[in-house]
DNA sequence: TGTCATCTGTCAGTGGCTGCCATAAATTAC
DNA sequence: GTAATTTATGGCAGCCACTGACAGATGACA
């Protein structure tokens, strides 16, 4: 059962505790309000040891979106080749609200805390989309192997491109706060893609 | 002439010179080796007073660009109300890239220096990203009024996102470093609205 | 049990950024 | 032209994010 040694273990115990009780000082107190000191001390770890979990006290907000990312981008590669890109980007995206939905629900409980937060502070929000930016590459990277087709191409960018900003779009205009929000911003999330396929011909995002 | 006062003037020229000073060292550098000291000395100006003009070390970097869309903005307000709305983000973002080539050869340079460092520094790009975010709600407002619809309804925002999408790519895709470079620059934004026209239905972008 | 790799705490230091107060310069009022 | 007022600047003390280096603690493994 026990894959990992006791080490490892205990090393992602205290990642998480750590993200804890960041999340919760950041929303008690507010972001910028809260210092890294006090997060180490609610932990019981030395400042010094915060820094080896997260480069920098932005990092220990975003991890867990991130890591969502991550996993947007894995499902995206088990898609089927057949599929267009933008379908196959949007199945992604179903399938990471799918498994947030019927997944561990402490985990989406903080995913979701974690997303509040972000929305609610600038400065974690800029840092948010420009690590949205990061992971963009990464997809474009993804689609032009699918299409078999150079990364510098145009329409891998602009597929990918278009698609963010409908992912953008829908977590703007709906903020999934709990687990019973996350149907309503799955619904809000077809409405969009919808509206994309409406405007969109036929055909657009091949060849 | 003079319309502003001697101290209006003078306070623009330090403004200036601390723009150029901070690029300048920037470039030979690199951004995160370049102390605010560094810049305030080659201006021969306090430390403190540097941040009485920028906010940040980041923000005298970002400064440029950040005026440049505040052009883009007002471009965009003159734009006659007939226009469809992505045709109107267009022809402001024409009209933005016609007054870099013939506008004043220096602050051209000057812009095109930020940008060129903007985009070969990680930590500049992901601010210069967010604050296109910033700006982006802005333009949304706009054409929200131009439509005659609520800020919050999803077609101004998706008008606007998928637009930014397509000067982000061309950005991206073709890096004016000089002047010279502008009027090929100018071409690729071309074609890139030529694809985003020709991947979209007619009349996609209002009702 | 002992050796080794790895994690952790301490400490000293850099650099971004701010509040405060005194001074100097430009603007305005007289 | 001078005095009064506003506004820009410099210097200083200090907070906080973040880092490198070293020493001690703690699992891993034989």
């Amino acid at each position: 059962m026990s894959q990992p040694g006791l080490r490892e273990r205990k090393k992602e115990k205290t990642r998480l505790a750590l993200i804890d009780a960041a999340l919760d000082l950041f929303l008690a107190q507010g972001y910028e309000a809260t210092t890294v000191d006090q997060i180490a001390a609610a932990v019981e770890v030395s400042p010094r040891t915060f820094f080896r979990y997260f480069a920098t006290k932005e990092d220990v907000a975003l991890s867990l979106p991130v890591d969502g990312q991550e996993v947007m981008l894995r499902e995206l590669a088990a898609r089927p080749a057949e599929e267009p890109p933008f379908v196959a980007l949007g199945h992604a995206m179903r399938a990471v609200v799918a498994e947030l939905q019927n997944g561990d629900q402490t985990e989406t409980r903080r995913f979701l805390k974690a997303r509040e937060l972000i929305e609610s502070t600038p400065a974690l929000f800029a840092g948010s989309v420009s690590r949205m930016m990061e992971n963009e590459r990464r997809l474009i990277a993804e689609i032009a192997r699918r299409e078999g087709c150079s990364p510098d191409d145009l329409l891998p960018h602009f597929v990918v491109s278009l698609f963010t900003s409908v992912a953008r779009v829908g977590f703007e205009s709906c903020h999934p706060r709990t687990v019973e929000d996350l149907p309503a911003f799955a619904e809000r999330l077809e409405q969009i893609l919808a509206l994309a396929e409406r405007s969109l011909r036929p055909g657009w995002d091949r060849v």
